[in-house]
DNA sequence: CATTTGAGTGAACGGTGTTTACTTTCGCGG
DNA sequence: CCGCGAAAGTAAACACCGTTCACTCAAATG
């Protein structure tokens, strides 16, 4: 029956993780302009034309590859998140931030893809780019829920700089968000990407070398922002601030 | 005698800028993973094995290309800070911060070139790199010079949230620049790249189709935090703020 | 004028993505 | 059990790429 087609479909699955862990091997060893589907093929022992059976072409494996980082990174922020018991929302925004920190210094060839220019030849697959797409802003989700939180306590700050009425009309069609919730999560998101670009791809090794307290004082800028919870746990930054360089337990 | 030595190197010279101008082209055509010795050689009726003879490599042509790209923008900020009249420094901040912008817009290939991650193959090449190095801190330098001004007027804003004795241990040797300085033009640099860096890469595209409104935002924001200069020319910000989208005169 | 230097060529090596035609393997229905 | 058909894999080719090496040829130098 089924069954044995079932079979072949793992075997098939099988060899289809195969390829993306040696492209990732790839990614990690060399860059991810040595993602390469020849060297690929070299090491599982077959011919480059035999991946075509299982990836239209190498751009839409490292496509593929780019969201599979996304999730991973995701769930390596949700789990930071859900291992720390506070539920202030703005102690989970500090936690998932450094925990994305943590994750791009330690897998710099995998951010480096995911945050960095896209390649070229990525405006054709347009089904894998949805993907994609939907992939950043599932990453980006995770971090919108806690502001939402925060806006309903009304304990987000007023963003005076910011031309809500301009930003409003420049929002694609999900605009589900309360427009001050959007700008405080846009201005956000656009530090913390804009010092953990900075230090992935090296452009400030001339300035300094050592970029964790900009990344903190980045940290201490949003959160003095916020005003405390109401309730318990207060000194909600210094509580989590890890004391030294080695993470505390989480992950 | 060296006159037409001199020739010769006139000659060299030529076709070393039109290697470097076919370069351009190919990577503003099809971006900096385009750029290929072959092509150029081909668009030079020439062969790839004669481009050797000026370039050791195409890491180094790439290498090259970049140094040039990173003093071409600082020129053109430093043209529109010097077409501006108004001497107070935080005018001239952000008129340089707008033409970054404006020049990384116009020129997105070139752009993702310098301020996305480097190319492999540039660990070797160290002289060209050391030189890149000085490009790039010359780019950063021109922003260094005005908020040593506004430090010296005394009107730069405190930063309580760096922790300037473990960043004064994470300073390169030229450690010339008061500590406070160097504090406010590294957040204020990173949050410059970061709203850049993720309109050039496209990191947010699935969020906001116009970031100018974000990019204007950091601007206010930074301008909020210095006192405006003590005898003329308030409200710098206002007046300095294109009305439209197209540039008033600059340039 | 002879010679040395530099520019340029042609061929080759090893690498890449991708396509096409062909062969082999293997599960499934009769 | 056996043949069929689909899937998997191969070999060869095409068009690129960076780089090297031996070689030619013209031009500047003494």
């Amino acid at each position: 029956m089924s069954d044995t087609s079932h079979r072949r479909e793992r075997l098939r699955e099988r060899t289809l993780i195969e390829i993306k862990d040696l492209a990732r091997a790839q990614l990690v060893a060399s860059g991810p302009a040595a993602i390469s589907l020849r060297a690929i093929a070299r090491e599982m022992g077959m011919t480059a034309a035999a991946l075509y059976r299982y990836v239209p072409a190498l751009d839409a494996l490292v496509i593929e590859l780019c969201t599979d980082l996304h999730n991973e990174v995701r769930l390596a922020c949700e789990a930071a998140r859900d291992a720390d018991p506070d539920p202030d929302p703005l102690r989970r925004l500090l936690v998932m931030a450094r925990e994305l920190r943590r994750w791009a210094l330690a897998h710099r060839p995998e951010a480096t893809l995911i945050f960095g220019p896209p390649l070229p030849g990525v405006e054709q697959f347009h089904q894998q780019c949805d993907d994609l797409q939907c992939a950043g802003a599932q990453l980006g989700q995770i971090f919108v829920e806690p502001m939402l939180e925060l806006w309903q306590a009304g304990r987000l700050p007023q963003l005076p700089h910011v031309d809500l009425d301009r930003l409003a009309g420049a929002l694609p069609a999900h605009g589900e968000l309360p427009i001050e919730v959007t700008a405080v999560f846009l201005t956000s998101w656009i530090r913390l990407y804009g010092v953990l670009a900075a230090e992935l791809f090296g452009q400030l090794t001339w300035a300094a070398t050592d970029t964790e307290p900009l990344f903190e004082a980045e940290l201490a800028s949003f959160a003095a922002q916020i005003p405390p919870a109401a309730s318990p746990s207060a000194a909600t930054l210094e509580e989590s601030r890890p004391q030294a360089s080695p993470e505390p337990a989480s992950l």
